[in-house]
DNA sequence: TATAAAATTGAGTAATCATTCAAGTTGTCA
DNA sequence: TGACAACTTGAATGATTACTCAATTTTATA
C-alpha cells in the first residue's frame, strides 16, 4: 500500500558519482544534480539527505568499484608482482578511456575538501588507506612467495606504489599525449618488476 | 598629486596565495579575502580586477617562488642528479613545515578547476609544463656530463620525476606520519640516484 | 473502489555568492 | 591653501546557493 519509486537508487548514485568525479564537490550544484538525476530537490533530499550525504555515498561507490577492479586484476595474475605491474600498465591507458576525470576521485576530494566538509574528507582518507593496505598486502604476499627480497619493506613499497599512482593520474590530468602516460606507466611498471628477488640480488 | 595606496600589492598577493592554496579556488570566498587582505570589495576589484584574476596572480606567484626554490637547490649541487635527489629529500620534510597545504597548489588547481575557470586552469597547466621542463633540462645536463646512461631518456625521466613529486605531495596531504613521508621521499631519491651511469651499467 | 502510505513536486526560504559604483577620504603639488 | 587625482569605502546588486515543506500524485492493498 505504497507508491513505488520511479528511480533506481544505484543508477541515481552512478549519475551523481559521474558529476562529482568530473566537477568536484564545490563546483557541482544541486541544479546540476537535479538535471543529471532527473529528480526534483525534494526527492533528492528524501533519498540522500543532503548534498554532503550524496557525495559521501558517491565516494564510497567510487572506492568500491575501484577496489573491485583492483582485485580483478590481481586475480588474473598468480604472481603478486605481476598483478601490481599489470595494474600500473592498465592505468597507462587512462587517457584512452572516456572517464569523468583522469585523476583519482579520492585524491581530488582529499585535495579539495576542507574543514567544513571534514566528514567526507575523512572518508576519502579512510578509503585511500584501504587502497594502500591492499597494495601492502600484495607486496607482503610477494615477499612470502619469495618474489620479493626479504630486505624490502612491504609497507614502504605499498605507500610508494600509492604515491606513484596518485602522481601518474594527476599527471594524466594534464593536457598530455596518451603516449606519454603510457610510457610513464610502463616505466613505473618496470621499476616495480625490477624488485624481483633475483634481480635485486645483483644490485644490492 | 595622488593618494598613496595603504596596501602593498605583493603582501596582499601573498595573503591571497595563502588562502587560495589552503582552501582552493571555490571554497575561498570574497568575504574570506576581504578579511585576509583587510580590504573592502571595491579595493580588491580596483587592484586585481576579479576573484579569478587575483587567483591567477596568486598561481603565478606560487610558481615563481617554487621555481626559485628549485633553482636554489640545483645551484647548491654541482651534480645534476645530486641536485634532483636533494630536492626530493627536501620535499620529504614537507609535513614538518607550516604550509597552507602539503599538496602542490598547481596540482590542486589542475584537479579542481573546470571549464568555467579554464583560463586559470590553463595557467596551472602551463606552469606545470614549465616545472617539467626544468626537470628535463636537469636530466639532460646529467646525461651531458656523463652522470646518466646515454640510453636513458631525459624527457621520460623528467615526467617521471614530476609524477613522483605530484604523488609524494598528494600522499603527504593524507593524515600520515611525517616519518612516512620522509621515508617515501628518501626511497624516491635513492631510485633517482640509482640512475647514475656506473650503477646502471651493472643491471642493463 | 476506497484508503492509506509512500514518493514526488516545485515554489519558496534565507543565506551567500561575486561584483558594482557613487560617495567619501586622503595625499600631493601648484 | 585649494584643487585634483588616486584610493578606499560599503551598501546595494542580481544571481546562485543548499535546502524545506505543504500540496499533489501514485499505487498496493484492504
Amino acid at each position: 500500500m505504497a507508491r513505488a519509486s520511479i528511480h533506481n537508487r544505484q543508477d541515481s548514485l552512478e549519475r551523481a558519482l559521474h558529476l562529482f568525479w568530473q566537477k568536484g564537490f564545490h563546483a557541482t550544484s544541486l541544479k546540476d544534480l537535479e538535471k543529471a538525476l532527473d529528480m526534483r530537490p525534494g526527492s533528492i533530499y528524501a533519498t540522500f539527505g543532503s548534498k554532503d550525504g550524496l557525495f559521501q555515498e558517491a565516494l564510497e561507490r567510487y572506492a568500491r568499484l575501484g577496489l573491485a577492479e583492483l582485485d580483478r586484476t590481481f586475480q588474473a595474475y598468480e604472481s603478486p608482482l605481476a598483478g601490481l605491474a599489470a595494474y600500473l600498465r592498465a592505468l597507462g591507458g587512462i587517457c584512452d578511456k572516456e572517464l569523468p576525470s583522469r585523476a583519482c576521485m579520492l585524491v581530488k576530494s582529499l585535495l579539495e575538501l576542507g574543514e567544513r566538509e571534514s566528514i567526507a574528507r575523512d572518508k576519502a582518507e579512510a578509503l585511500l588507506a584501504g587502497m594502500e593496505a591492499r597494495f601492502v598486502d600484495r607486496f607482503a604476499e610477494a615477499k612470502k612467495v619469495g618474489e620479493l627480497d626479504s630486505r624490502l619493506d612491504p609497507v614502504l613499497l605499498g605507500r610508494r606504489l600509492q604515491a606513484e599512482i596518485m602522481g601518474l593520474r594527476a599527471f594524466a590530468q594534464r593536457d598530455v599525449d596518451s603516449a606519454a602516460v603510457h610510457a610513464l606507466a610502463e616505466d613505473m611498471a618496470q621499476s616495480l618488476e625490477a624488485l624481483r628477488a633475483d634481480e635485486v640480488a645483483e644490485i644490492v
